[in-house]
DNA sequence: CTTTTTGCAAATGATTTGCATTAAC
DNA sequence: GTTAATGCAAATCATTTGCAAAAAG
Protein backbone atom coordinates (compact mmCIF):
# COMPACT_ATOMS: atom_id res chain seq x y z
CA UNK A 1 0.00 0.00 0.00
CA UNK A 2 0.77 3.91 -0.56
CA UNK A 3 1.72 3.52 -4.16
CA UNK A 4 -1.80 5.15 -5.14
CA UNK A 5 -1.31 8.95 -4.31
CA UNK A 6 -4.98 9.56 -5.23
CA UNK A 7 -5.46 6.84 -2.75
CA UNK A 8 -3.28 8.46 0.00
CA UNK A 9 -4.60 12.11 -0.16
CA UNK A 10 -8.05 10.45 0.34
CA UNK A 11 -7.21 8.80 3.31
CA UNK A 12 -4.81 11.81 4.29
CA UNK A 13 -8.20 14.42 3.85
CA UNK A 14 -10.59 12.15 5.84
CA UNK A 15 -8.18 12.25 8.42
CA UNK A 16 -8.03 15.98 8.32
CA UNK A 17 -11.62 16.61 8.16
CA UNK A 18 -11.30 18.29 4.68
CA UNK A 19 -12.56 17.16 1.26
CA UNK A 20 -11.34 14.92 -1.21
CA UNK A 21 -12.46 16.60 -4.53
CA UNK A 22 -12.17 15.84 -8.09
CA UNK A 23 -9.67 18.81 -8.43
CA UNK A 24 -7.67 17.51 -5.94
CA UNK A 25 -7.09 13.77 -6.37
CA UNK A 26 -6.61 15.29 -10.08
CA UNK A 27 -3.72 17.81 -9.21
CA UNK A 28 -2.19 15.11 -6.77
CA UNK A 29 -2.36 12.06 -9.91
CA UNK A 30 -0.52 14.66 -12.33
CA UNK A 31 2.05 15.76 -9.66
CA UNK A 32 3.25 12.34 -8.97
CA UNK A 33 3.09 11.18 -13.29
CA UNK A 34 5.19 14.57 -13.90
CA UNK A 35 9.02 13.38 -15.20
CA UNK A 36 10.67 15.89 -13.21
CA UNK A 37 10.25 19.26 -11.84
CA UNK A 38 7.36 21.56 -12.98
CA UNK A 39 6.14 25.08 -12.37
CA UNK A 40 2.83 25.45 -10.84
CA UNK A 41 1.92 27.01 -14.26
CA UNK A 42 3.27 23.93 -15.81
CA UNK A 43 1.13 21.54 -13.78
CA UNK A 44 -1.52 23.38 -14.28
CA UNK A 45 -1.53 22.84 -17.87
CA UNK A 46 -0.71 19.56 -17.41
CA UNK A 47 -3.77 19.23 -15.33
CA UNK A 48 -6.17 20.92 -17.59
CA UNK A 49 -5.40 18.15 -20.51
CA UNK A 50 -7.43 15.97 -18.66
CA UNK A 51 -9.89 18.23 -16.56
CA UNK A 52 -10.58 21.45 -18.23
CA UNK A 53 -11.67 24.50 -16.07
CA UNK A 54 -9.19 23.90 -12.93
CA UNK A 55 -8.09 27.62 -11.86
CA UNK A 56 -4.95 28.05 -11.33
CA UNK A 57 -5.36 29.54 -7.34
CA UNK A 58 -7.07 25.68 -6.57
CA UNK A 59 -3.41 24.25 -7.91
CA UNK A 60 -1.86 26.55 -5.64
CA UNK A 61 -4.12 25.75 -2.66
CA UNK A 62 -3.06 22.08 -3.63
CA UNK A 63 0.46 22.25 -3.86
CA UNK A 64 0.75 23.87 -0.53
CA UNK A 65 -1.46 21.59 0.47
CA UNK A 66 0.20 18.45 -0.97
CA UNK A 67 3.26 19.52 0.48
CA UNK A 68 1.90 20.03 3.99
CA UNK A 69 0.88 16.34 3.47
CA UNK A 70 4.56 15.70 2.33
CA UNK A 71 3.42 14.46 -0.98
CA UNK A 72 5.44 17.24 -3.07
CA UNK A 73 8.30 18.97 -2.09
CA UNK A 74 8.99 22.67 -3.30
CA UNK A 75 11.99 23.91 -4.62
CA UNK A 76 12.85 27.91 -4.87
CA UNK A 77 14.60 28.32 -7.72
CA UNK A 78 16.21 31.40 -7.73
CA UNK A 79 15.51 34.15 -10.12
CA UNK A 80 12.03 32.25 -11.50
CA UNK A 81 9.06 30.63 -10.31
CA UNK A 82 8.92 27.78 -7.67
CA UNK A 83 9.59 24.42 -8.91
CA UNK A 84 7.61 21.33 -7.45
CA UNK A 85 9.17 18.04 -7.07
CA UNK A 86 7.41 14.65 -7.28
CA UNK A 87 10.22 13.11 -5.40
CA UNK A 88 9.77 12.63 -1.68
CA UNK A 89 12.50 10.55 -0.79
CA UNK A 90 16.05 11.66 -0.51
CA UNK A 91 18.13 13.03 -2.65
CA UNK A 92 19.72 15.93 -4.20
CA UNK A 93 19.70 18.45 -6.53
CA UNK A 94 21.78 19.73 -9.47
CA UNK A 95 20.81 23.88 -10.20
CA UNK A 96 22.97 24.91 -13.48
CA UNK A 97 24.09 28.91 -13.07
CA UNK A 98 23.48 29.33 -16.65
CA UNK A 99 19.74 27.90 -17.25
CA UNK A 100 18.44 27.86 -13.77
CA UNK A 101 16.97 24.07 -14.67
CA UNK A 102 17.46 21.99 -11.95
CA UNK A 103 17.80 18.34 -11.89
CA UNK A 104 17.89 15.11 -9.22
CA UNK A 105 20.86 13.53 -8.46
CA UNK A 106 21.26 10.43 -5.95
CA UNK A 107 23.96 9.42 -3.47
CA UNK A 108 24.80 8.97 -0.22
CA UNK A 109 26.09 12.12 1.71
CA UNK A 110 27.85 12.36 5.16
CA UNK A 111 26.11 14.97 6.71
CA UNK A 112 26.23 14.14 10.53
CA UNK A 113 28.77 16.79 11.01
CA UNK A 114 26.55 19.65 10.44
CA UNK A 115 23.20 17.97 11.53
CA UNK A 116 24.75 17.73 14.59
CA UNK A 117 26.14 21.35 14.42
CA UNK A 118 22.22 22.17 13.83
CA UNK A 119 20.86 20.37 16.90
CA UNK A 120 23.61 22.14 18.96
CA UNK A 121 22.23 25.57 17.98
CA UNK A 122 18.73 24.70 18.93
CA UNK A 123 17.71 23.72 15.40
CA UNK A 124 15.15 20.55 14.76
CA UNK A 125 16.18 18.79 11.37
CA UNK A 126 13.48 17.32 9.36
CA UNK A 127 15.85 16.95 6.34
CA UNK A 128 19.06 17.65 4.57
CA UNK A 129 19.42 17.88 0.56
CA UNK A 130 22.80 19.03 -0.89
CA UNK A 131 22.14 21.70 -3.02
CA UNK A 132 25.13 21.04 -6.14
CA UNK A 133 25.67 24.61 -8.27
CA UNK A 134 27.31 24.33 -11.57
CA UNK A 135 26.87 24.37 -15.42
CA UNK A 136 24.39 21.45 -16.93
CA UNK A 137 25.58 19.90 -19.97
CA UNK A 138 23.93 21.81 -22.27
CA UNK A 139 25.28 25.25 -21.05
CA UNK A 140 28.33 23.87 -21.02
CA UNK A 141 28.26 23.11 -24.55
CA UNK A 142 26.49 26.58 -25.37
CA UNK A 143 29.34 28.24 -23.12
CA UNK A 144 32.11 26.36 -25.27
CA UNK A 145 30.49 27.50 -28.71
CA UNK A 146 30.44 30.92 -27.64
CA UNK A 147 33.84 30.86 -26.41
CA UNK A 148 35.36 29.54 -29.62
CA UNK B 1 45.64 41.44 0.24
CA UNK B 2 41.72 40.43 -0.87
CA UNK B 3 40.63 41.53 2.77
CA UNK B 4 39.18 45.09 1.51
CA UNK B 5 36.13 44.32 -0.71
CA UNK B 6 35.91 48.02 -1.98
CA UNK B 7 39.20 47.02 -3.12
CA UNK B 8 38.76 43.85 -4.40
CA UNK B 9 35.33 45.48 -6.56
CA UNK B 10 37.15 48.20 -7.87
CA UNK B 11 39.93 46.06 -9.31
CA UNK B 12 37.14 43.70 -10.47
CA UNK B 13 35.58 46.41 -12.36
CA UNK B 14 38.59 47.72 -13.64
CA UNK B 15 39.40 44.48 -15.75
CA UNK B 16 35.78 43.75 -16.90
CA UNK B 17 35.71 47.56 -17.97
CA UNK B 18 33.15 48.71 -15.69
CA UNK B 19 33.03 52.10 -13.44
CA UNK B 20 33.66 52.09 -10.04
CA UNK B 21 30.67 54.05 -9.05
CA UNK B 22 30.44 55.27 -5.32
CA UNK B 23 26.99 53.59 -5.08
CA UNK B 24 28.44 50.03 -6.07
CA UNK B 25 31.44 50.59 -3.63
CA UNK B 26 29.29 51.35 -0.89
CA UNK B 27 26.60 48.75 -1.57
CA UNK B 28 29.10 45.93 -1.58
CA UNK B 29 31.17 47.18 1.47
CA UNK B 30 27.50 47.77 3.02
CA UNK B 31 26.81 43.92 2.49
CA UNK B 32 30.52 42.55 2.88
CA UNK B 33 30.06 44.17 6.88
CA UNK B 34 26.23 42.37 7.52
CA UNK B 35 26.35 40.21 10.72
CA UNK B 36 24.09 37.88 8.54
CA UNK B 37 21.67 37.51 5.59
CA UNK B 38 19.38 40.41 4.38
CA UNK B 39 17.05 41.05 1.71
CA UNK B 40 17.60 43.63 -1.30
CA UNK B 41 15.19 46.04 0.82
CA UNK B 42 17.47 45.45 3.81
CA UNK B 43 20.45 46.50 2.40
CA UNK B 44 18.91 49.55 0.75
CA UNK B 45 18.18 50.59 3.88
CA UNK B 46 21.44 50.14 5.16
CA UNK B 47 22.86 51.99 2.56
CA UNK B 48 20.55 54.62 2.47
CA UNK B 49 21.42 55.43 5.84
CA UNK B 50 25.03 56.11 4.78
CA UNK B 51 23.99 57.22 1.54
CA UNK B 52 20.97 58.64 0.95
CA UNK B 53 19.30 58.52 -2.24
CA UNK B 54 20.43 55.17 -3.38
CA UNK B 55 17.80 53.54 -5.48
CA UNK B 56 16.50 50.42 -4.80
CA UNK B 57 17.13 49.36 -8.54
CA UNK B 58 20.70 50.46 -8.31
CA UNK B 59 20.91 47.89 -5.22
CA UNK B 60 19.50 45.19 -7.06
CA UNK B 61 21.73 45.90 -10.06
CA UNK B 62 24.80 45.71 -8.11
CA UNK B 63 23.51 42.59 -6.06
CA UNK B 64 23.37 40.58 -9.10
CA UNK B 65 27.10 42.43 -10.30
CA UNK B 66 28.78 41.31 -6.73
CA UNK B 67 27.16 37.65 -7.56
CA UNK B 68 28.51 37.18 -10.96
CA UNK B 69 31.78 38.53 -9.33
CA UNK B 70 31.31 35.38 -6.46
CA UNK B 71 31.51 38.44 -3.60
CA UNK B 72 28.18 37.48 -2.23
CA UNK B 73 25.70 34.68 -2.38
CA UNK B 74 21.80 35.12 -3.45
CA UNK B 75 19.95 32.74 -1.37
CA UNK B 76 16.16 31.91 -3.04
CA UNK B 77 13.93 32.11 0.07
CA UNK B 78 10.97 29.76 0.30
CA UNK B 79 7.41 32.29 0.01
CA UNK B 80 10.19 35.07 0.29
CA UNK B 81 12.09 37.94 -0.87
CA UNK B 82 15.55 36.61 -1.61
CA UNK B 83 18.15 37.03 0.46
CA UNK B 84 21.82 37.68 0.05
CA UNK B 85 24.39 35.87 2.06
CA UNK B 86 27.76 38.18 2.61
CA UNK B 87 29.97 34.72 3.31
CA UNK B 88 31.13 33.76 0.08
CA UNK B 89 33.61 30.68 1.67
CA UNK B 90 31.85 26.79 2.09
CA UNK B 91 29.37 27.11 4.65
CA UNK B 92 25.58 25.31 5.19
CA UNK B 93 22.26 26.70 5.69
CA UNK B 94 19.56 25.86 8.31
CA UNK B 95 15.50 26.64 6.55
CA UNK B 96 13.27 27.02 9.01
CA UNK B 97 9.69 25.53 7.61
CA UNK B 98 8.21 28.06 10.70
CA UNK B 99 9.47 31.75 9.93
CA UNK B 100 11.24 31.07 6.50
CA UNK B 101 14.68 32.55 8.39
CA UNK B 102 17.92 31.18 7.08
CA UNK B 103 20.97 30.64 9.02
CA UNK B 104 24.40 29.66 8.39
CA UNK B 105 26.16 26.34 9.87
CA UNK B 106 29.37 25.08 9.76
CA UNK B 107 30.85 21.37 9.11
CA UNK B 108 32.13 19.30 6.76
CA UNK B 109 30.25 17.44 4.50
CA UNK B 110 31.38 14.30 2.55
CA UNK B 111 30.06 14.96 -1.19
CA UNK B 112 32.17 12.97 -3.15
CA UNK B 113 29.42 10.18 -4.32
CA UNK B 114 27.24 12.89 -5.11
CA UNK B 115 29.71 15.11 -7.04
CA UNK B 116 30.98 12.32 -8.93
CA UNK B 117 27.89 11.42 -9.73
CA UNK B 118 27.17 14.78 -10.94
CA UNK B 119 30.00 14.96 -12.70
CA UNK B 120 28.93 11.28 -14.15
CA UNK B 121 25.67 13.40 -15.77
CA UNK B 122 27.91 16.23 -17.86
CA UNK B 123 27.42 18.73 -14.84
CA UNK B 124 29.98 20.87 -13.85
CA UNK B 125 29.99 21.70 -10.40
CA UNK B 126 31.17 25.35 -8.64
CA UNK B 127 30.07 24.32 -5.29
CA UNK B 128 27.97 22.59 -2.88
CA UNK B 129 25.92 23.22 0.13
CA UNK B 130 23.86 21.57 2.43
CA UNK B 131 20.40 22.87 2.78
CA UNK B 132 18.52 21.58 6.04
CA UNK B 133 15.01 22.36 6.49
CA UNK B 134 13.46 22.11 9.74
CA UNK B 135 12.34 24.54 12.68
CA UNK B 136 14.64 26.81 14.35
CA UNK B 137 14.27 27.00 18.08
CA UNK B 138 12.24 30.15 18.42
CA UNK B 139 9.39 28.55 16.04
CA UNK B 140 9.91 25.15 18.39
CA UNK B 141 9.04 27.36 21.54
CA UNK B 142 6.14 28.44 20.05
CA UNK B 143 5.04 25.44 18.41
CA UNK B 144 5.67 24.10 21.88
CA UNK B 145 3.35 27.10 23.90
CA UNK B 146 0.81 26.83 21.47
CA UNK B 147 0.73 22.76 21.40
CA UNK B 148 -0.16 22.43 25.34
C1' DC C 1 -28.24 21.03 5.57
C1' DT C 2 -23.58 22.86 6.85
C1' DT C 3 -19.08 23.94 5.86
C1' DT C 4 -15.39 23.63 2.75
C1' DT C 5 -13.70 24.40 -1.80
C1' DT C 6 -13.98 26.30 -6.10
C1' DG C 7 -13.32 29.86 -9.88
C1' DC C 8 -13.10 34.45 -10.87
C1' DA C 9 -11.21 38.96 -10.65
C1' DA C 10 -8.52 41.94 -8.32
C1' DA C 11 -4.69 42.82 -5.06
C1' DT C 12 -0.08 42.26 -3.56
C1' DG C 13 4.84 42.33 -3.49
C1' DA C 14 9.35 41.44 -5.28
C1' DT C 15 12.10 42.31 -9.12
C1' DT C 16 12.96 44.28 -13.77
C1' DT C 17 12.79 47.56 -17.51
C1' DG C 18 12.66 51.99 -20.39
C1' DC C 19 14.39 56.24 -20.62
C1' DA C 20 16.33 60.83 -19.80
C1' DT C 21 19.98 62.72 -16.88
C1' DT C 22 24.37 62.38 -14.64
C1' DA C 23 28.89 60.95 -13.76
C1' DA C 24 33.16 57.79 -14.82
C1' DC C 25 36.86 57.30 -17.45
C1' DG D 1 33.80 63.71 -25.18
C1' DT D 2 31.89 58.90 -24.90
C1' DT D 3 29.76 55.47 -22.86
C1' DA D 4 28.08 53.27 -18.91
C1' DA D 5 25.40 53.87 -14.60
C1' DT D 6 21.94 56.21 -12.02
C1' DG D 7 17.16 57.37 -10.41
C1' DC D 8 12.56 57.51 -11.42
C1' DA D 9 8.19 55.72 -12.76
C1' DA D 10 5.91 52.20 -14.79
C1' DA D 11 5.71 47.32 -16.19
C1' DT D 12 5.99 42.47 -15.27
C1' DC D 13 5.29 38.12 -13.17
C1' DA D 14 4.44 34.75 -9.65
C1' DT D 15 1.55 34.11 -5.97
C1' DT D 16 -2.30 35.31 -2.76
C1' DT D 17 -6.78 37.00 -1.32
C1' DG D 18 -11.90 38.25 -1.14
C1' DC D 19 -16.09 36.69 -2.24
C1' DA D 20 -20.27 34.58 -4.28
C1' DA D 21 -21.62 30.18 -6.34
C1' DA D 22 -21.11 25.14 -6.29
C1' DA D 23 -20.24 20.77 -4.26
C1' DA D 24 -18.64 17.43 -0.59
C1' DG D 25 -19.86 14.95 3.51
Amino acid sequence: MGTDVAADLHRALRDRGQRATPQRLMIASTVSSLPGHATAEQIHGAVAERMPGVSLPTVYATLELLEELGLVRRLASPGGSAVYDPRTDAHHHLVCRGCGRIADVDGVVDDTVVLQAARHAGFAPDDAQLVVRGLCADCRAAGAAGAA
